[in-house]
DNA sequence: CTGTTAGCGCCTTCAG
DNA sequence: CTGAAGGCGCTAACAG
């Protein structure tokens, strides 16, 4: 194939000498930037295929000032990798990784710590990224408060605060609460519990709007279970609560994970779901349609939530001083209620 | 806090003009590379500090002649994101992040569509990743085994093919076959299916092996459906097969969430699990204990299978040329079976 | 111990 | 339409 074998063509000076013109010409010819007389762009182009030489990427990225990645960061995983298998931050990062490859950008996932003040900036400032999603604000909201102030490429998932913090694109988890709430009530069920950790803004709105939607006979006796989010935990969370005692008829999960783990608990214990006890998760994971017996559940519209991440993001990046997006939960009554 | 605002500092430049002292000296300071006396390196490290000055990685990079990112590629997952969502893949990409973190490298999750047959050299050459991590070789063997015969920083997770081929890390998926098959037989289980598509190599070897695990007697009546990998695909293959009148006894799973994709399809048709038909999935996933009733699966070490590919794949990055790694699966017993 | 110098591979004015 | 030259921000010899 190759007529002329000149070794691995290293750099745009290496090409531009085996097609007798200047790198500006290849460069050109390249990035199909710039003028040039169709005759050369071609022929160069086909020498470089021929070759199998592209751009490197890092170097062109450099000089143009940019990075070509968008960082995703999930400060509520960092502790463990493993945080990371909830399956709703997963279904989101797959989205992220369409949406951006749509655009021409890299998903750059790093792990970072936020164990001092400063992490979101000091990795902000390192410059490996163009853009930052974070997946979850965690107990975060200052570092993200003040760090949007002066960094505007930046959006979150998550619960949006009081005004004035960064732009934001989550569910809308108080309505998703009340959804709950409304239709646990219309089963007849009044012995009631919220289960998940209301460190976590999100959660502590879902559990907001729970209270919310109920009648005010009914509110004062809800529980509240600070439940862990990872399938162990909570499964361990949720069988030594029963085992303590406790019959509610209703519960509320912070998210599917720990519905599921209370419908496995629930078994232990002989309560039988949905006769004794309904529970109602949050998210619409895909596995939930396929559990024992089916979850109901407060779904999250995961891929409008990414393409939204994704759009403002880009907004931003372009100077735009685009503001906050909910998207509205629905409720999918399947079989655990 | 700023005693001198001067603006933000861009480049190492900057900085030095501000200590008075020349940029080799700042870079000296900020890597701790070099020698450098013990006053001048901590004066400029402070001032670096105090002016939130951090060296940027990208330049850095281009001039070390590196990138500071692997990247992780998943050739099965290309045509929608969604595919992604695979528990399996999630769990996987999540220590995989850990550990590459732990060796201060960025994780590059970028979607590559394996249309053209040199889509993995095209991304090579463009120099955004110091290495490559593949996850499921699916059908792109071929591709895998030209590519690796001249580029070294890439290692592949998957089913070890025949010598000759990539630097690669799997289960002993065959071993793992003829567990489920021995567990089935000990159970009775005489009429038996394998779901699963046998195109994709490691689903061949779980397979083969299922069938290499039976006695000769049952090996010819083993039904094999091919069924797609997502929660939903699986579960409407499965309730039509059902549907279709099939009534085996023992079914082995090529993966966790077909085999739960197995369970509620059987309960549509009021089998009962395990008295009227045993399942076994494959990989134990962490919500496989959570389903309803736990399911028994054959399990892969995820965590050890991320820390192989991660340590190969920098033995490599080094020069060495170290070679193949087989994990051995392990037999859960829960109750589908 | 510190400064000077020459690039890493590419893009982009500015001339011709 | 094409070439020459400077520089993106940083590091690593080589001098001093």
């Amino acid at each position: 194939m190759d007529d002329q074998e000149t070794g691995p063509l290293k750099s745009i000076a290496d090409l531009a000498r085996l097609a007798g013109v200047s790198v500006s010409t290849v460069s050109r010819a390249l990035t199909g930037k710039g003028a040039l007389s169709k005759g050369t762009r071609g022929r160069i182009q086909a020498l470089a295929d021929r070759h199998g030489f592209r751009l490197n990427v890092a170097a062109q990225n450099l000089r143009l000032g940019r990075t070509g990645a968008i960082a995703v960061l999930m400060p509520l995983g960092l502790a463990r990798g493993l945080q990371l298998s909830d399956p709703f931050l997963v279904t989101m990062l797959g989205f992220l990784a369409d949406a951006l490859t749509d655009r021409g950008y890299d998903l750059l996932l790093s792990r970072v710590s936020p164990d001092r003040d400063d992490w979101l900036d000091a990795f902000i400032r390192a410059g490996r990224a163009d853009g930052v999603i974070i997946i979850g604000q965690a107990d975060q909201g200052a570092v993200l408060g003040r760090v949007a102030a002066h960094y505007r490429p930046m959006v979150v998932w998550g619960e949006q605060g009081a005004g004035g913090g960064p732009a934001m694109v989550g569910a809308d988890n108080e309505a998703g609460g009340r959804l709950a709430a409304q239709h646990l009530v219309e089963r007849g069920r009044r012995s009631l519990a919220f289960f998940g950790d209301i460190d976590v803004p999100e959660f502590a709105a879902r559990h907001a709007g729970f209270l919310a939607g109920l009648p005010a006979s009914l509110r004062g006796g809800v529980a509240l279970v600070c439940s862990p989010l990872t399938p162990e935990a909570s499964h361990a969370k949720a069988r030594d609560w029963f085992a303590a005692g406790n019959r509610p008829d209703g519960i509320f999960a912070a998210s599917d994970v720990v519905a599921m783990s209370l419908v496995a608990a629930a078994a232990d214990h002989d309560l039988r779901v949905p006769q004794d006890l309904s529970i109602i998760g949050f998210d619409d994971i895909p596995l939930a349609r396929l559990a024992r017996p089916p979850l109901t559940t407060v779904r999250q519209d995961i891929e409008a939530g990414a393409h939204h991440l994704v759009d403002l993001l880009f907004r931003r990046i372009g100077g735009e001083d685009a503001g906050s997006v909910q998207i509205a939960p629905e409720l999918i009554v399947r079989e655990t209620s």
